[in-house]
DNA sequence: CGGAAAGTTGACATTCGTCAATTTGTGTGG
DNA sequence: CCACACAAATTGACGAATGTCAACTTTCCG
């Protein structure tokens, strides 16, 4: 079902009672297919829907004054990506596909419907948003403390953690397609300095990546470079 | 009342029922009082009481593993520092005060209380939450794609707004005793760049700054050096 | 008055960005 | 299957932004 990986992530918080999964199950959403690149929802607007990833890859952008990018979220499959336009409107950022994406879209109406119904699922909701949170506040840390070499190399860790929770790791590696300038602007980096920094964290062999996926060669010590505790992630194991 | 900069930012979502609101002002809490630089919630602890600025002003940071400090987010009266910790445990990082403040410590048991009597009002609660990870994400552009004297602007002009909507402003300048090390940990910088940095601004006549206030001398300026849109701010005005 | 903390300055090193060119990869039409 | 077109990755040279270190000065407070 599409909404398994949500229900297992919120579960990590507290057990769901048999009604609320059950509403969950039953949510109706619109699944919707995107194309690497493709627009989800735009900045300034009101949706009156919540984006849940079911497969492939998402992310939220702002943008300055003067066009840069700077991507704020990223997000796996089982992410409520924009659950926050609930009650945040209109928009300010946008969320775009990072690579092919399916997303099932939930009218707002129906999650006031499912939390009036089963008032103890906002806690399960409130506990995802304030995940959602840190690893905000973490990102903070790594642009505004930590140089290239560690920042990416904490990105890498992150998604190897939140990809492995969501069931999507194999053998140390991830599907991560994402071209050297989204990492820039996932990092706050020149397309060229993340360039150099991809191919010195190659050289001392802590990461393998092709354009397609990034395979984690030595965790401890992309762990040790990176300063990375995986505390914020609150997950289980 | 203690909660009345809280009531008024809450209701700038939706009206409080007046049962509510009546609520809220009957919320049970101890006031402390803590000098700059106590430390009010420590990392890694649970805490089962969340903080609430009744005066002053208070941090959230997080520090690196060799020691650096990153400021995560700045609170001003009416703000709910930690309401995250009511589902999100243990705590990702610490609070401190950044100036003498008065803090209300609202124990978690009577959130929960007050929101199962009230269920509306934890939507309030819940954009309260959305706001503060959405003033995180302009934090994160500002540290990922604005360069210092930009970065200090909008930390500025952020400032100025959130203190006027809590009624701290009067003439363009308001309460800001933070040391220029605390203002580098809040934007990523070093302190002597901060240093330099004010003083181009001061050079510029855009602001003016003592060890106890901002005066904003040019907002239009201002606001232009640092790309700001206070959109993201949700300001009623 | 004394001393510590905060602010300021200069010299210098390092990180990172920019620009422009080149190479590699990838998909499409013939 | 090949050739082309375009996006992505890579490289080198250079400059700008920012950090570091070590003084020195000012402010604040007891």
């Amino acid at each position: 079902m599409t909404v398994d990986p949500l229900i297992r992530k919120l579960e990590q918080f507290q057990p769901l009672s048999p009604g609320a999964r059950a509403a969950l199950e039953a949510m109706p959403s619109r699944l919707r297919e995107y194309q690497k690149g493709d627009l989800i929802v735009e900045a300034d607007t009101s949706p009156d829907e919540s984006a849940l990833v079911v497969t492939g890859c998402v992310f939220r952008f702002k943008r300055t004054a003067d066009g840069d990018r700077q991507i704020v979220a990223l997000h796996v499959p089982g992410d409520f990506v924009d659950l926050h336009s609930f009650v945040l409107k209109p928009m300010d950022h946008s969320v775009a596909a990072a690579v092919a994406s399916i997303v099932a879209r939930v009218p707002h109406g129906k999650i006031a419907d499912i939390l009036r119904d089963h008032p103890h699922l906002t806690r399960n909701l409130m506990w995802d948003m304030a995940l959602d949170a840190a690893i905000g506040r973490e990102w903070m840390v790594a642009m505004g403390r930590r140089q290239a070499p560690a920042r990416m190399a904490h990105l890498f860790c992150e998604m190897y953690f939140r990809m492995r929770r969501a069931g999507l790791v194999k053998d140390g590696s991830f599907e991560f397609s994402l071209t050297q300038q989204d990492v820039g602007d996932l990092c706050g980096l020149s397309t060229v300095h993340v360039n150099r920094t991809i191919q010195a964290l190659r050289k001392k062999e802590l990461i393998a990546m092709d354009s397609k996926s990034v395979t984690i060669l030595a965790l401890e010590e992309l762990i040790g470079l990176a300063g990375f505790d995986p505390a914020y992630l609150h997950l289980l194991e």
